[in-house]
RNA sequence: CGGGGCGUGGCGCAGUUUGGCUAGCGCGCCUGCCUUGGGAGCAGGAGGCCGGAGGUUCAAAUCCUCUCGCCCCGACCA
């Protein structure tokens, strides 16, 4: 390719709208521009980074018996209805009509689809394993996108969705895929960790997220450098502390008026008290029946934790009328004593005492609350959300934590909906059973961006040789030496010929320009033409991340080149 | 959805408070000269319904109303 005719419009100054480094080095290296919020048209240099995550994907997919379909991106209300998703999706759905008046969605994910797809056609147990996969765009009208594609609301995704007969075959399809994945990332030149995750919409119980630890992630992980144990904060165990705690002489409860202080951080500077000696207690409706709460003021409820111990299916925190008929003030003023609701406390409320609560009555607080003397709880559990420091629920060492971009996720499923929508198949003893159904995620798009978060300097980006989407740049220092023209011509020839994706900066631009740009888009390798080295029948080769430069005689080039690319990254 | 901010040539911005003359600046773009090892220099030039609609006024980028788009923070933590 010539540069001179490579639709790579570069930007010398940052444009405003993007924060993240890899959003303003997508947009300032001409690989891709907004068309509208979250939404992102793909320039040829993007493109072609993008279709090689694609094709390792798909060979990766391959390797596991993986094979490829399409659906449409379109789907029918329909199947979204027999699933219930149609409803629980709400607003992040993209819905449309058509002029029948039939309703639509622009798929977010396509489980309903591949379920309705197979269960017409798979019979037989013999016909299982099954696992296909779609390359294919997604909607999501997401509730605030940003950080260009890390966040958007149409994205490239690559999910698979395995059908096995049993227990154990969705557990080889799970591992196959997880397994997958790994190299699936490394080879894209990213180290993704996985760790265990909340399943969310999707549904399911087993799953693990792959992580790029990187400060721009959205997600929180927490790990452990002992023993391995890495989740996401969703997700993240607490570990059930051992004793009765500290053993304080107890005071008497008191209540204390408190004007308009109603957050904890409002409490804890007006009464003088640190947050972990408050209990914040909190009202949900949980299917509609009040519930209170119990967490330090230090910790925050994890709702997850709460709904499924819970086993509801809507949690939702109460309204301001409800939490006035409950506790009898308004919010702000709610505490466990003599709240007539079931009180679900954490762990770590057990251990608390002397504490601050509210007074269930409007400008008060009590102090000096305990437990068993002045209220109980219906049973205490894991509610809060880890942080790091937290004890490890595998060794108990402390937790660490760390901001990660989720670029893949892998499910197991079961039966969710397979048993709705009725996807059955026959075993061999000939009993009608619904298919086994795990589902695998990989952001394309997200990916490359997490690729571009981890590999960039000053300059621009730092591809790595299995993603770039060239090779190699051929700058001469000035087109208009024939000399320099011609060797610049004959080796991109060569590159060509060799099979290795090499662009020409035939460009009648100054040198500065040129290098400037090269390092911007981030080419791997770069071979400069100037007219002192060519003299002595050499040329130079620039390695992009370590900025190493080798003189090479003209007719060794490439040779090595053709090392470089097969010596992979040197990291 | 709540809060904040921003929409002015392709990009980055000034001008808006206190209405006034041909709406500026840097970069980029075009032509020519010159230059060619890290975003050169000189000269000339093109390009803007000031996001859109309505209104106030002798006069609106500027004031008022409505609207659209984009960015950031937050979204129930009592």
């Amino acid at each position: 390719m010539l540069m001179s005719q490579l639709y790579a419009p570069t930007l010398r100054e940052t444009p405003a709208e993007a924060e993240l480094v890899s959003h303003q080095l997508m947009l300032r290296a001409g690989l891709m521009r907004r068309s509208a919020s979250g939404m992102y048209s793909f320039l040829p240099l993007g493109l072609r980074a993008v279709r090689k995550v694609e094709q390792i994907i798909r060979e990766e997919m391959n390797a596991i018996g993986g094979q490829e379909v399409l659906m449409p991106i379109v789907q029918p209300a329909e199947l979204w209805q027999e699933s219930g998703r149609w409803d629980d999706y709400g607003d992040e759905m993209f819905r449309l009509k058509d002029r029948h008046n039939r309703h639509f969605c622009l798929g977010p994910t396509h489980e309903e689809l591949i379920t309705a797809l197979v269960r017409s056609e798979v019979r037989s147990y013999r016909q299982l394993p099954l696992r296909l996969y779609q390359i294919q765009n997604k909607y999501r009208d997401e509730i605030r996108p940003r950080f260009g594609l890390m966040r958007g609301r149409e994205f490239i995704m690559k999910d698979m969705y395995s059908f096995d007969q049993d227990e154990q075959g969705l557990d080889e399809s799970y591992w196959a895929a997880f397994h997958a994945y790994e190299r699936i990332f490394r080879r894209c030149g990213v180290e993704a960790h996985p760790v265990e995750a909340d399943s969310g919409a999707i549904g399911g119980d087993v799953t693990h997220e792959f992580m790029v630890l990187a400060e721009a992630g959205e997600d929180l992980v927490l790990y452990c450098p002992h023993c391995g144990y890495a989740a996401n904060v969703e997700r993240a165990q607490g570990v059930e502390p051992e004793g009765e705690g500290a053993q304080v002489e107890l005071k008497e409860l008191q209540e204390v008026p408190t004007p308009h202080v109603s957050t904890i951080a409002q409490v804890c500077s007006f009464l003088s008290v640190q947050p972990e000696n408050c209990i914040k207690t909190l009202i949900y409706l949980a299917d509609g029946k009040p519930v209170a709460a119990l967490v330090r003021g230090d910790h925050n409820l994890n709702e997850i934790k709460l709904r499924k111990y819970l086993k509801c299916d809507v949690l939702e925190l109460a309204d301001e009328e409800t939490i006035y008929r409950i506790t009898g003030a308004p919010v702000g003023f709610a505490g466990p004593v003599g709240l007539d609701v079931p009180l679900y406390a954490d762990y770590a409320v057990k251990q608390m005492a002397n504490a601050v609560v509210g007074a269930n009555k409007g400008d008060h607080h009590m102090i000096n609350a305990n437990l068993e003397r002045d209220f109980s709880v219906t049973s205490f559990a894991d509610l809060r959300e880890a942080q790091p420091g937290d004890p490890c629920p595998r060794c108990f060492k402390a937790l660490e934590g760390a901001r990660g971009i989720e670029v893949g996720q892998v499910f197991k499923l079961g039966t969710k909906y397979s048993q709705a929508m009725g996807a059955t198949f026959l075993q061999e003893n000939g009993v009608e059973t619904p298919l086994i159904m795990g589902c695998y995620g990989i952001g394309v798009g997200r990916t490359v961006a997490a690729v571009i978060e981890k590999n960039y300097d000053g300059d621009g980006i730092i591809w790595p040789i299995s993603i770039a989407p060239y090779h190699v740049v051929i700058v001469p220092v000035s087109m208009k030496d024939q000399v320099q023209a011609e060797a610049a011509q004959k080796l991109y020839a060569e590159l060509g010929a060799a099979g290795i994706e090499t662009v020409l900066d035939d460009r009648d631009e100054r040198p500065g320009v040129k290098f400037k740009d090269a390092d911007l888009i981030g080419f791997p390798i770069r071979v400069t033409i100037g007219p002192k080295s060519l003299e002595q029948g050499e040329m130079e080769i620039i390695i992009r991340r370590t900025k190493e430069k080798i003189s090479v005689p003209v007719e060794e080039v490439l040779t090595i080149i053709r090392q470089i690319l097969e010596d992979g990254d040197v990291k």
